[in-house]
DNA sequence: AATCCTTGTGCAAAGGATTGCAGAACGGCG
DNA sequence: CGCCGTTCTGCAATCCTTTGCACAAGGATT
């Protein structure tokens, strides 16, 4: 003859309609050997037959974990961040935490304002891929993609100085490149204060500059691009046209990413420039459906998968206290060759 | 000298910091008309100088509203989802609210585990594209891309009936084609139950039965398939490779979404057949960079974002108690000639 | 028969913010 | 000087679950 309240039944519903506290209750649906078992069944049987759902909002407010861990990135619709959060969300799933996603939009002071809100939630740890505006909110933290030079908290991302290495040293060591230009995802993800930020950007820049170098190739400024955070695609194809209006436009071109890839392509498309005949261009990042593109892109092969579940395990292991050295693990990177490089497929020549 | 807590200070070191009660410190805090010019100012500095954070789960627990709003998808990976997904999250946070996004893996059971989980959380609302295991939870819902038949709840969908009709009316009008394949996505997203989905999957491929049936042109059977949940581009690959074995092979494909059709395109390419020339393909959503793939896809125009921030839009109405007609919108779909269907854009012609 | 375990169960506090209600302080008015 | 209204504050209850502690019942032991 409980009341039954309209919404949802709580504990003190399903311990009245079984005949017991509400202590008693709690511990039957933990299974607590401390109560007997038919006492046990009874409420189980009550619980389901009423639909009980225990209310995590009390329980994490009493318990002081929540069981959810928040995930920060730049931008969920781009298909990298799409990717590595689903494979993290499965493998954090997995163990039985939650996820809250929140976007940065790729500004520090929204990342900060996604930050609090976590915080706010009490969320037990911490994915980050970090547009500069990290602070610490007294949980675990693991970042990937980008490494804030902050330390105590690990990080997994590619390997971007070898990645770059070996796009560039293909383009010289196989098809004989001399001007090669490079347009990059922003330098500086300005990040305030003292904490600098060792941004994938600024890591891709620094590893071009000094792969070219290697080479003995030379490297005029024009030659090096970065994009602004908000227009990846339209900074990319822009850069593309003025590149290709220099007196001297290069022979081939990098993009640091598979948008900023894309990109450039149309920017080529639109001068007129075809690839790789005219200009040979590599991506750092694996657009969607790269083999399928006009033509097939020569490019990294993409871990976004992997580095999601990397990441998402080295959470775990975090949250679970096993304090493991907080170091950069360094996801390698692999060269997936295909047209746009300027390699023939079809004769299996250069 | 109040003891500072390590982690997170509370209102009652507010409270106690500023000399007056938790009553007032909250109240001070929202800026409340009942509480004193000075007394406001003093507990919003000293607030802001603990970076004091409200506790969200106490403070939903309390008012028996968590600002919090589910999301449902199938697939955050795909690109589709992630991209309608974002653009709702942006309009959602605007509002106030926060986001729990979470997968369902297109299995109706694991739907029903999510649901279960976002009823744990108290969720206020809930924006779900059903992989036919919704159930009610007892907060208002409203559904994209897929529309449950089950009424009470608004929905936002494509018009997939005047999309498909669009593509198939271009093969024929335009092209002249008279054997023309189907590849679609799952038909019946499996419910259980007296509850009957009406899915996309349903609704595209009924579409194409329809358009086919008015333009007079047969239709074997084999001509028309769909994809298993889980392996949308192999199933597409293969469905492409078996279609060209047949006697009589189709003259023109229908790939019932990107991948889809990205999947047919490879499986034409690995079978030698080329596009349009020998087959011509076009797909129902807008894969990526669909402008640039060889040959470039024809397509109809990919609406997620306005279906992501309609979907949204109408949560937010249902949120507010605007109760609506809880009918289904639905947003047209207009065509992208490109290559892949047989138009020669370079000429004008066809 | 008294005492001591064992095994189950219940009481009540805790967790942090919100809010109805009561009451304090103070100015104004008769 | 007494009373009434404002204007602020504070007490304490509430939301729901978990859990430390106490206690009851019953059998076993001396």
């Amino acid at each position: 003859m409980a009341v039954r309240r309209s919404a949802t039944p709580t504990l003190a519903d399903v311990a009245a309609e079984a005949g017991v506290s509400q202590a008693t209750a709690s511990r039957a649906l933990a299974d607590s050997p401390l109560v007997n078992e038919n006492t046990r069944r009874r409420v189980w049987e009550v619980s389901e037959r009423l639909r009980f759902q225990p209310n995590r909002l009390a329980r994490s407010l009493r318990r002081g974990a929540t069981m959810a861990v928040g995930l920060v990135v730049p931008d969920v619709g781009a298909s990298f961040y799409a990717s590595a959060l689903k494979s993290a969300q499965d493998v954090l799933e997995a163990a039985g935490y939650h996820v809250l996603v929140l976007n940065s939009g790729r500004a520090a002071a929204r990342e900060r304002e996604a930050l609090r809100t976590l915080r706010a939630h009490q969320v037990d740890g911490l994915l980050v891929a970090t547009s500069g505006g990290y602070e610490d909110i007294g949980v675990p933290a693991v970042f990937f993609d980008n490494v804030p030079a902050q330390r105590g908290a690990g990080a997994v991302a590619m390997d971007n100085d070898g990645g770059v290495r070996l796009l560039v040293d293909h383009l010289v060591d196989v098809h004989g490149h001399e001007r090669i230009a490079y347009m990059g995802p922003p330098e500086a993800v300005g990040t305030g204060a003292d904490d600098v930020l060792q941004g994938a950007g600024r890591e891709r820049l620094e590893a071009f500059r000094a792969a070219v170098g290697r080479a003995g190739l030379p490297l005029p400024p024009e030659y090096v691009r970065t994009s602004e955070p908000a227009s990846f695609e339209e900074d990319a194809r822009v850069a593309a046209r003025e590149l290709m209006a220099l007196a001297q436009p290069p022979t081939a071109m990098v993009g640091g990413s598979d948008t900023l890839a894309t990109g450039l392509l149309r920017g080529l498309r639109e001068r007129g420039r075809r690839v790789p005949e005219d200009v040979a261009l590599v991506s750092f990042d694996e657009p969607v459906s790269a083999d399928l593109l006009d033509p097939p892109m020569t490019c990294l092969d993409r871990h976004d998968r992997d580095l999601g579940r990397m990441a998402a395990e080295a959470l775990l292991r975090a949250l679970a206290g096993d304090e493991g050295p907080p170091g950069t693990v360094r996801v390698p990177a692999a060269l997936s060759v295909r047209r746009s490089c300027g390699c023939d497929l079809t004769e299996g020549g250069v």
